[in-house]
DNA sequence: GGTAAAAGCAAGCGATCAATTACTATTTTG
DNA sequence: CAAAATAGTAATTGATCGCTTGCTTTTACC
């Protein structure tokens, strides 16, 4: 009668335990997934999820790769498939947006990592994200900037990160609304700000008090 | 021998756990701030700390009072000190990311008290600031827009919600920058485009789909 | 100046969590 | 097919946390 459940490899239960993760966070604070709510949503004991990761530190590690494989390779992907530079700025924001959309658990996730106090792996992938889709971010500014698409005296860095600041403002918005459908509306809507101060930014470098 | 400490009424020690909780979270994770830590830096025992709060997120709801209180207060009075709404909406800005450096750890409470699963009096309290913020922001812009300062199809929810979002992209790049003093000329360059992007932007309204 | 209220300490309770242990069941493999 | 390796369970450990309790010290007040 007991259904004898089957033994799994561990390198599945590694993909079952990150998936598990992000599903909990997408209506849980990160801070309160525990080893036991992601052995429940497994269908395992909280111990046996101890075979598979070593610490659970390992779990949200494992975790940050998924999220960095996956969203560098959507925006890198989108980004690619556009020619004008300006229009793979506004697919990466966008696929960005449906990244979020379809995962609402990872932007906390992210901020939860980042804001932890020590130095753990986790938290230094989560780093590397948020650096590596700078650098990406920034590349394509620059490029746009080259071709003379956005104007030559246009502030790269303070561009890229408004550029991020645009998606937290999203999140932000999703976070008390809690209306996951309205966010890629509202990105339309934001990103038309956004392109337009691009577009028609006031140099200071050479304008200065 | 032994120094005897003084005994405080309890709206001062209130107070002085307030205070401890905005200082402790500026190094360290909101979730990390324990009783004890509270406790600790107030000099009193754990214990002591539930003579003047019922609980701890009577704590929290204290913090998240101060922090409303004395944000509010300060971006209306930089706001009414100018008679240009886009000078105002320029010193709400600055006042709001002197307000963040001066304690790094309001955001991150504000982000942590947000995701928070129940639905706690502290997290009521966050919810409002955002809210009250967020009102505030759209009635400049919308007088802004009155006046022809701003043009007449501007998307002020759009406009309200990337306001929000560059302080918060602001706060991201502080957390991995870890360099406090650097926010304040990021925000002059971040401000630049934003009100380059306020100013020209195109008016989706009318050339809808 | 004596007394009650307020504020403090020290200790500990119950709950929770990550990680371990001892043992059993299932796969894999030579 | 037997034996080793792998994956699982159930129970437990040690640490931590919010909060309470019993008692002492300080402050406020008539």
């Amino acid at each position: 009668m007991t259904p004898r459940a089957r033994h799994l490899p561990s390198e599945e239960r590694r993909a079952e335990a990150v998936e598990a993760v992000i599903k909990l966070a997408a209506s849980a604070n990160p801070e309160e997934i525990t080893t036991s709510a992601i052995a429940a949503r497994m269908k395992l004991t909280q111990g046996a999820l101890f075979r598979h990761f070593p610490t659970k530190d390992a779990i949200w590690l494992g975790v940050m790769e998924w999220v960095s494989d996956r969203l560098l390779a959507r925006i890198d992907r989108l980004a690619g498939a556009e020619s004008d530079p300006l229009a793979a700025l506004e697919a990466m924001f966008l696929g960005h947006v449906d990244f979020i959309a379809e995962h609402p658990g990872v932007p906390r996730m992210m901020a939860g990592q980042l804001q932890n106090a020590g130095e753990t792996p986790a938290k230094r992938m989560a780093r590397a994200l948020v650096e590596n889709y700078g650098n990406r971010l920034r590349r394509i500014l620059a490029a746009a900037r080259a071709e003379g698409v956005l104007p030559p005296g246009l502030d790269i860095d303070a561009a890229a990160a408004l550029f991020l600041g645009m998606i937290q403002g999203l999140v932000m918005q999703n976070l008390i609304h809690g209306d996951s459908a309205r966010m890629r509306t509202d990105a339309l809507r934001v990103w038309v700000i956004y392109r337009a101060g691009l577009l028609a930014a006031v140099h200071t470098q050479e304008g200065g008090a």
